[in-house]
DNA sequence: CGGTATCCCGTACGATACTG
DNA sequence: CAGTATCGTACGGGATACCG
């Protein structure tokens, strides 16, 4: 059973959903490069708040893509890691991001040209 | 300037925000077979209303990703097909769904483990 | 340092009904 | 057949401030 993604009822789309949420794409392309600690990952990805990229590595904790490393140290040291599984992700992931900065001036030119023609 | 996913200000954001919509993606997977009909398109796309539809067969139109062509018959008949651009977009999403479909049942389980441990 | 706690808001999405 | 129109809502996400 590999799922099916037109069918409404399969997790696949519960997946796809994860996947394309704001900031988990970005998590993983900050995290292959190897373990990070929150304020790092922080300062790489521009314009998250805390609290969003909470919520964000703790439900890709749960999901099992990444793990979190609690040193007990003075200051406090938390590293995030890939998982084999979340490493998986890296190449797809890796295609997506290229596509989207390859196509960005072709996309934006296209909605430039279709919004300068109202008829 | 191939654009950075991390900068904020980047239009790569933008993209990554329309790729990761809910339906865009299931809509370049209905379409890589060829043109389709809007009713083809609902019924290969469980689960999808018509407003929906409509909503996203027009921003990817705008964003050039795909054609809307119009034909003068009766019964009316409108036809959509990915531009090349959109067809570029298949592999890489492809590649997402993939390994969605793959993955399923090990973020599931890792969820069921995860939410069993309240520890 | 690594987070929480609150408050707030837009909008993506859905349900239902109707039309050229 | 191929959509619009209307209404309603959940929630992903942002701003700001505070805490162990």
């Amino acid at each position: 059973m590999r799922g099916d993604a037109f069918d409404p009822g399969c997790p696949t789309r519960l997946l796809l959903d994860r996947i394309g949420d704001k900031w988990s794409v970005l998590v993983v392309l900050a995290l292959t490069g190897g373990p990070r600690r929150f304020t790092e990952l922080r300062r790489l990805i521009g314009g998250v708040t805390p609290k969003v990229l909470t919520q964000t590595l703790r439900t890709m904790e749960r999901d099992g893509l990444l793990t979190r490393e609690v040193f007990a140290e003075v200051p406090p040291r938390v590293e995030y890691a890939l998982t084999p599984m979340g490493l998986s992700l890296h190449g797809p992931i890796q295609a997506i991001t290229d596509w989207a900065e390859e196509n960005v001036e072709d996309v934006l030119s296209a909605r430039a040209r279709h919004d300068e023609l109202p008829a």
